[in-house]
DNA sequence: TATGAATGAGCATTCATTCAT
DNA sequence: AATGAATGAATGCTCATTCAT
């Protein structure tokens, strides 16, 4: 009888072995010949596990975005106050240097999604936002239990999160100083919403 | 001297004649025989006045931005209290049923500058960006002036901004209504800087 | 011994299990992987009973030939005729509703073999065109001996013969009306060959 | 101003380039890479003149047909009887040496034909057995004009013409002697129709 | 100045067959 | 005997740009 192989399982892993190559090539300049050979697998294995391009190298951006989602929360487990807290989240998602080619890619991604129509990618976007919006406001929320912020400041966190987006993006374009204007947003914001003690 | 001011004026009509076909067929799916034939002319003549067909699609790109940007300004006059302002800026950005077709254009422009390195296309964008940026900071400086804002908003300006693109990539994508987001945030954030009268 | 009737057994049985998947996909659009789920066996299976593709093919088309000609005896013993049994021996190939997607498989097979040089396909045809041939000139035969025909006819059968075939493949491209078209190639024949009693 | 082609005589030329191209490598073995280098052309010229690689291959064959039929009509001038004349018409067609490729190759489209759902080929094929058909319903009017056979011939006339297609198909498969299947059909049948002189 | 004919690199995908287990 | 995971060759087509006229 013949090896049964976890699918599910073999195709993380396929996808975990391109991703150091996705994250130096970018999506476009990925070709499937690439993706087999870094694998050490032939090119038709690869659609034994992926439907087409598309879909392995949405695994692979997954994988990666799933990394940074965590190593995102565990940095923040290092700050308490609220302020803190959303300085930290903001820098880690625009200026970690060891998630670099991350943000490139996302950004690349970003930019496929933005022109294609595939249901697919805009879901996955979706999720990711949620994902992160969630964080964000899951700071937000414990700043306003804990009284370090009033409770209309909840209303701010949507766009805020929209901000980092615009951001993400303007300081992909016009080399505008993401963490300065950051700062000055963030710091103007909080003047405004944090509740003084007497 | 003439003949560098014909060339420039018809650069501009070759552009104008084509701003339709640009913002019925998108960019990446115009070609430059499409272009030449919908301007009248010959192929090679495109190059004759264009370095390339980022060029051209600059040119026109240009055009419809510039009348966006005269129609906002003419737009705003309508209004004259500052939340009133900032509301009609980005209910016309985001909303205006006319200029459906040109945010459409704007954002797959977006995108394939995202993943361009062409410096000629960052230029232009930081140029939109700051002249779009200019007119809403000019209407909060006028709040500011008629102390219908505190002064400290004014740390605000950009972050709306970018909050604005961050909306406007996000409307394109997760089916976010956009206007709910940002009447929200508008809200919020102007109960927190308006100067109330005793 | 048994082990070799087994196999014989065994091509039939997956033969005869993936004939209906035969008659809906045609021939090209099937794949191995979709026979051996249907006959629910695995795919290196059918290569222990198969030598290739082409060859379980065959057997498939050569039950469902076998079939076709079974039930075109049957129906011939219906007519007692001369011009009446080839009349129907026509339409029987021709238009009988129930064999409409043996005649499209069996025009797909023939397409196939006309541009494969595999003597085995070619070795079937002749078998299919010998086993069709022998109940047409049988047909003819029993004319001449009960005197309904001239025997000169008999020169006439293959060349009828072939006419059903250049007339199915035309029927298949043409839309000519075969029916109509043997009719009056069959009557003006019959006119020139039939004995007329005084 | 740069040079105007007349579209219609490069397609041509393009054509009758490549027919040897065509006569010798199959339908099938063709590649646009091995067209454009035969003609002498880079790849992208193919498609400034063809649609794409069906056109070319049409082209090519239609060309090749254009010139079998010429020189058909040319053969038969040489034939004066009807019955000659009909003898001829199918050696030439089956038989004459110099067009074996092009037999090899009519086959082949004839098989994709079948197989293809395009309604172009369709149309194409429809013409070409209307050329040859009538130009053998012209050989059996002529017959009967000059009283050389029954009127009533002219009902055999299109069945003969599917039984040339039926026999050319199965000549290449069966490897039946079609020149003496045909020389017994004819013959036996214009037995039957020659008009005896007392 | 204007033209339009010519160009050619670059890549996803299918599926019959093999063979280790 | 039975299986199913792995394989890899092979090819049409687009379109921005050039340059001879």
């Amino acid at each position: 009888m013949a090896i049964i192989v976890d699918k599910v399982e073999k195709r993380r892993n396929i996808a975990l072995s391109c991703s150091e190559l996705l994250l130096e090539n970018g999506i476009k300049n990925l070709t499937i010949s690439q993706l087999a050979k870094t694998a050490g697998i032939g090119k038709g294995t690869i659609y034994e596990y992926f439907k087409n391009k598309e879909d392995i190298v949405f695994e692979i951006i997954k994988a990666l975005i799933d990394e940074f989602k965590s190593e995102l929360e565990v940095n923040l487990k290092n700050y308490t106050g609220v302020r803190d807290k959303v300085f930290n989240y903001f820098d880690f998602i625009f200026n970690d240097e060891k998630y670099k080619n991350h943000r490139k890619i996302y950004i690349e991604f970003l930019a496929i999604t933005l022109t294609s129509n595939s249901q697919e990618m805009i879901d996955f976007n979706i999720e990711c936002k949620d994902d992160l919006l969630m964080i964000l406001r899951g700071i937000f929320q414990k700043g306003v239990d804990r009284r370090e912020i009033k409770k209309e400041a909840m209303g701010l966190v949507n766009g805020l999160f929209f901000l980092e987006k615009g951001l993400l993006i303007e300081q992909n374009m016009s080399k505008i100083n993401a963490k300065i204007e950051l700062k000055n947003f963030i710091n103007t914001l909080f003047n405004l919403i944090e509740i003084k003690e007497k």
